[in-house]
DNA sequence: AACCTAGATTTGTCCGGACATTTGGCACTC
DNA sequence: GAGTGCCAAATGTCCGGACAAATCTAGGTT
């Protein structure tokens, strides 16, 4: 009982999960009242410290919304045009559309000259697998995205696994390699549909369009794969929905 | 010790701005190791507990890497080149430069129809007081920003008190009526510059500019400031730098 | 009806302690 | 010298308890 034995994962985790798969069944509906840590604290046999740490990673993933004096509630979920994606949270930014499908259209062993290191922010001169790839959305054809992938050399054997479905690339080289991603970071930024990609992205030349850059980070901020993806849109892409990590303006802004 | 009249302020809130302070004031320099946990315990006469309350503060803020069986280590930050800006936690973006200044141009109260209530995301007909002004920066002058403040009307007395130094508007209205902010929204979209912006912007027409709208909400989400700021930019402007916040994919993809 | 107050409820803060897990380095062996 | 095993150090997880602060509700008062 007091062991842990749900493959490993801590208690608070598997608490979360309980709860974040009350939500997304429906089984607790938005604005609805969860219960109370201390009903939670019986219910699940676990210290309230633990049932607050379950619900700082739903508030974390935006799930939730707290008021001290009233309680806990399951946060509304914005419904959004097509083309708009809202993330309650700076984690979604990392997924993509459960309907979507990433066909690998070629593969190529580059080496960074000065302008691919500039826009990956890697160093000049090193190698890279570039895979390029084509993600489809099915339930809306227009939407659709260029990609390419940027991967360390040794990875190679992942390629002709790309576009399994719910499977992002990282994940894979998570599961062949054991390569654990440790660190993130995503970048947002404008421009125009250019001559080379008004083919495969189906999109008018100078049409706006965003791109979105992931870097995935292992240990030490080792960079393992790279993503540049360009999505034509004229119309907003993606939001930032925030509520917590507020600073003090005395202390911060003279940064 | 806690020699700062911060009364009212948590104490590990309290903790963390002097940990924030230190490192802003470089005395903990990047890549320097913090204290050990039980070490601030020990120097601040607090429990553990609190001392890893406030390490979670600096961490959702971006300011610290931690790694069990070796230490908290202060982050680097990175250097962009103009026009780039790197955030490091979401509560960054809804910062900006210090040395830009916001003028006012001009103020209308306006009545949201249906077009401009599907920009901001409010019910059609509300009454807004549009603020419009221009963000320069010194520094850099060529980056300016076109911006639209909407508020609601009954915080008109404020609009002359606009452009202080270091002051956002929502903080004069925090200031003036004690409006607290409690939830923050950030979008982001790729579009063009238009013939209306062109002239103030600085820009040609059609030239790639990113369009940056800001949710500032009270209590029970009531909005009372949007904002909605044009940058004209061809270059990347906001990244998120993420390190928390996982989620399983199994118990999330197919929301 | 409008206002106020007391109590119950709920989350926020803070303390003390204990053990687990991860990592890096040191002494040791071969 | 290279590998191995062990230990110390650091963060991660988890428990128990206590009081504070914010909010809501019910009841009483005006």
């Amino acid at each position: 009982m007091g062991k842990r034995q749900d493959r490993g994962q801590p208690r608070y985790r598997q608490l979360a999960d309980v709860l974040i798969g009350d939500i997304s069944r429906g089984r607790l509906k938005v604005g609805e009242t969860l219960p109370g840590e201390l009903e939670l604290v019986e219910r699940f046999n676990v210290s309230r410290h633990t049932v607050r740490e379950a619900l700082r990673r739903l508030d974390d993933l935006g799930l939730i919304d707290r008021q001290q004096g009233v309680g806990t509630v399951v946060r509304a979920r914005r419904s959004s045009p097509s083309y708009v994606q809202t993330v309650r949270s700076p984690s979604e930014l990392m997924r993509y559309p459960a309907d979507s499908r990433l066909v690998v259209t070629g593969a190529v062993q580059v080496r960074a000259n000065r302008q691919l290191a500039r826009l990956l922010d890697v160093r000049t001169g090193s190698e890279w697998l570039k895979v390029s790839a084509l993600r489809r959305l099915k339930s809306q054809p227009v939407a659709i995205a260029w990609t390419d992938v940027y991967l360390l050399p040794e990875y190679g054997d992942i390629v002709p696994h790309i576009g399994r479905r719910g499977q992002l690339v990282y994940q894979l080289i998570e599961a062949m390699h054991g390569e654990r991603v440790d660190h993130i970071r995503v970048q947002i930024r404008a421009g125009v549909v250019t001559q080379e990609l008004a083919g495969p992205l189906e999109a008018p030349i100078g049409m706006p369009s965003l791109t979105v850059i992931r870097h995935y980070h292992g240990r030490g901020h080792r960079p393992f794969e790279i993503s540049v993806s360009e999505h034509p849109s004229d119309r907003y892409l993606y939001s930032l929905d925030l509520q917590r990590g507020w600073q003090s303006s005395d202390t911060w802004t003279t940064q």
